[in-house]
DNA sequence: GTTTACATGTAAGCTGTTACATGATTAC
DNA sequence: GTAATCATGTAACAGCTTACATGTAAAC
């Protein structure tokens, strides 16, 4: 399974950093793909640390809150690939969006077109971010990412500009009359 | 938010049933975008129905596990729209798959290529589902899901078949040298 | 007759989010 | 000097998954 742990592994196996450029890294790396948040993230370094497959500067006790550099070590390289070997091609999602356009017929016009406004607002969001590395994918894996994150954000703005905004116009003058 | 009581209550919105009903309806619907096990989808019935808002046969506080068929009642559907309105066009997607290919480079062809091979009967699932209840779409709310959930479905394919597969070859051809 | 699908529910535990507490450094 | 960003971490809690326990009905 890919968890956070692994994330993080991921992140430091191209370069040494701090907890809080990880997870920098990692949205504008996956942008949408992939997200953690500090409570998430700073757990799954300690016990990284503890299993030894990231070194980290600074006092290993330290309370201090001192900034600290998070490097992984040749264990946590076998762990990152071993992992990496298992993953499945799955997604998981779930999406507010497509739940509540579901039930769009329950909703009035202003909801709707809010509604894809904010989807489009997202998903413009990301395309920029996956463009943004475009130039500089130092991997192919990174090329990967950047160009079907492109192909999928480009696919569904350009529904919800044409059919998906048709079919909420349609929806609309059948409930005028 | 939507959360697995907004979508028993959506589904309910559309016809009384069962919980396992409730359940395949969901994937029915939504096929990759939402999913509920029955250790979520039985506690959240037993909620609405303390509040209210569902109501169900046989009795309430038999522990027999007979089978029972929930309705939704005003309450419930007050609440269902509430929940939709403050609904965001936000997804939380976490993709195995993005998250290992993002890595590619750290793997060998034969795991990238199931990794795809995996993806993509993945997305042939979806696809069929979602074409599934193209025939048939009750509202005009499930032809919009059924066919975004199509184009995405597509788009998906299309790549990972193409441009996708090609990133692999030559990731494997440059190793070669 | 026996396997498969239908059907309901509980309990333990994992994972992650939100909110909080704290402080350093940089830019304006 | 002060606002924004960088930076680390904890604690309470929410939510869901997995596994378990149990039984019925239909199909073959």
């Amino acid at each position: 399974m890919i968890d956070v742990r692994c994330l993080c592994l991921g992140v430091l196996s191209l370069g040494e950093t701090t907890g809080y450029e990880v997870r920098k890294r990692l949205k504008a790396y996956f942008g949408p793909y992939q997200g953690v948040s500090y409570g998430a993230l700073y757990p799954a370094l300690a016990k990284l640390l503890a299993a030894g497959e990231v070194v980290a500067t600074g006092s290993p006790d330290a309370q201090t809150l001192e900034k600290r550099t998070y490097a992984i070590t040749e264990k946590g390289r076998e762990s990152l690939r071993s992992s990496l070997v298992q993953a499945k091609g799955q997604e998981q999602v779930r999406s507010e969006f497509m739940a509540a356009m579901f039930f769009a017929d329950q909703l009035e016009k202003d909801v709707l077109d809010r509604l894809i406004d904010e989807r489009l607002a997202e998903l413009r969001g990301d395309l920029a971010l996956f463009q943004g590395f475009r130039g500089s994918p130092a991997t192919e894996g990174q090329r990967f990412v950047s160009r079907f994150g492109q192909v999928l954000c480009r696919a569904a703005i350009d529904f919800l500009q044409g059919e998906g905004r048709a079919i909420v116009s349609a929806l609309d003058r059948d409930r005028q009359r």
